[in-house]
DNA sequence: GAGAGGTGTCGAAGCGCTTCGACTCCCCTG
DNA sequence: CAGGGGAGTCGAAGCGCTTCGACACCTCTC
């Protein structure tokens, strides 16, 4: 393993002026700057990670707090640790990877241990059991989700109560009265996870200012529960002719069964689905939906994180706004019989 | 931030003491090391990981490479990362989530710096460009993908030729004779990525064993691809009552397409999928398939890697044994008209 | 009752890097 | 032409930990 000693003596200079090559914090000559730089590449040189963090007291590494849970928005959450992680590189930042099993401990154990000079929180619940630490650490922290109280924190979201209200609007102008939601699975709503109860409330105040009325039902994915769902909601509100699903994994069976009832869609109801566009224009009935951002939530906690890591930034609330892309399923709704 | 010196004074105790207590390389008397267990959690000490690195010459990190590529088995690839982050967890290491995208350069980066002790990487093509830097440096590492050549490395992965067999030898003994296989997105094979290869040699020879006839077809997910993809094959090969699909964006597409053109799942054509579990129960019939054990990949490497770093392993390949459940989409092949 | 052999603890020497102060040139200014 | 100041380089002092050898003390054994 090269040492920058080893370097530093390749090209006939100490070692102090090797790291000052490398870190640019003082000025150097070009010719000395060139031999060094030939050096490094003739020997295959790398800093020491280890000795790097010790002796600078920033690691360079980001920590990545993923859920846990893999039973919800799967992709979505791949393609943010995926942005994360490259977008990191860009700035020179490598991404640690925690899991959710650890909980508030694994905070403590990277704050405490130096192992990584920020970290980014996903997953979000509203009263998140992690947030009293990261209010209490000196070290520089961004959420992708929106808890309760924000203060002291920083926040990077799709706006989801927009997005619900969003959905709501575009059902409104096509005359849509009836509206059913279905929403994640009960699990998610009981651990009060921010985005799908904000999502409920901007849709059910928009809901009301425009004076229709609509049915939450949690689903879990696939058939057999779509189905008790689906018979349940026509149960209660034959009349429904609009729907709002945020479950990708409802998205599928929701339209087979409603293609099996003889409803045609966008004819008899209108679908808007809260999905990434792939899964949107990959359905059977290519979706009239609003996206969910995940590359963009991940460049921009990053982003955020960078600055506060140079201090360029203090905290904030980003809320990025919901696009609302037509499609194939919805249209305007039937007149009544 | 507390340091072991500090712990050291505040227990009476050397320094040395404090880390032999940590580490336990020594023999501690049982006072002692409860006055410095005391000690350690009254100040709240975490050791420092960077002087940790430095000094024992190892990071405790693993470092695990995902592909960048966000269009082909996400779900499965984070339950593997998951699954990775905690085993690695379990065994008292971090991981670092590394993006294809720095490409062979990431492990010359990740080897170099000592960032990492070891590597896991996923997404392996069967001349992958990575694997010369890997036989070269001393780190260990374990790949889940199996290349054309794994002299000198460990590789842990799915059986994909006795997968494909597998699902050809259950049909074969429902009578089927004639059979499709909708694969993977034509990209897939472009780059020769082993899994998709070898599930085809796999399937093929059995098939020529059994005398049955085998049309593949790779496959962009979705509908609209999935149906150009199916009028094809019922072109070619109007008999065709069998169907292998690995790829799970086709699943549904394909389900829905047979149901429209009147042909009954599993009355006239029969379908096995190689897709996770999860995929299978929650289809719109409930599919005979073969698992993809993501999970128990992931904790595999680890376990590996581990055995590895600790000097008890050497090189090997371990290939999971394919599973087959019958569910409900596949039956007796329909009597010749 | 002296030597052998454990057991438990300590001090000191690094690990490879960053950074601070100091030093040497050399050019510019008055 | 002396003095000030910037540019470029170096040496040395850590950063917080691990580990090696040394040492003290204690318990056996013959």
């Amino acid at each position: 393993m090269v040492t920058l000693a080893e370097v530093a003596q390749h090209a006939g200079v100490s070692a102090s002026t090797v790291s000052y090559v490398l870190s640019g914090k003082r000025s150097i000559s070009a010719t000395t700057r060139q031999r060094v730089e030939e050096s490094i590449r003739e020997l295959g040189y790398h800093p020491n990670a280890g000795a790097r963090a010790l002796a600078g007291k920033r690691s360079n590494i980001i920590a990545l707090m993923v859920p846990l849970r893999t039973d919800m928005y799967v992709p979505v959450m791949m393609e943010i640790a995926i942005a994360v992680a490259t977008t990191a590189r860009t700035h020179g930042y490598d991404v640690l990877l925690l899991t959710g099993e650890e909980g508030p401990d694994a905070v403590r154990r990277v704050t405490g241990s130096g192992l990584a000079d920020a970290m980014i929180l996903m997953d979000v619940e509203l009263e998140d059991e992690r947030l009293p630490l990261l209010r209490e650490t000196w070290q520089p922290s961004v959420l992708i989700g929106l808890p309760a109280d924000t203060t002291g924190l920083t926040c990077v979201d799709l706006d989801w109560s927009a997005t619900g209200a969003l959905c709501v609007e575009h059902l409104a102008g096509l005359g849509h009265r009836d509206i059913a939601v279905i929403g994640e699975a009960p699990a998610v709503y009981e651990r009060h996870t921010g985005f799908a109860e904000r999502t409920l409330d901007g849709l059910r105040a928009r809901a009301r200012a425009a004076d229709l009325r609509v049915l939450h039902r949690p689903c879990e994915g696939g058939y057999d529960a779509m189905a008790l769902t689906l018979s349940r909601i026509f149960d209660e509100r034959p009349g429904t002719t609009g729907f709002v699903v945020q479950n990708e994994s409802a998205v599928e069976p929701l339209l087979a069964l409603l293609r099996q009832q003889g409803r045609a869609v966008p004819e008899d109801v209108s679908v808007v689905a809260i999905c990434p566009d792939q899964v949107a224009v990959q359905a059977s009935v290519r979706l009239t939906s609003v996206a969910i951002p995940a590359q963009e939530m991940g460049r921009h906690a990053v982003e955020r994180l960078v600055a506060k890591l140079e201090g360029r930034d203090g905290d904030e609330v980003v809320l990025l706004a919901p696009e609302l892309t037509v499609r194939a399923s919805s249209g305007p709704a039937p007149a009544a019989p």
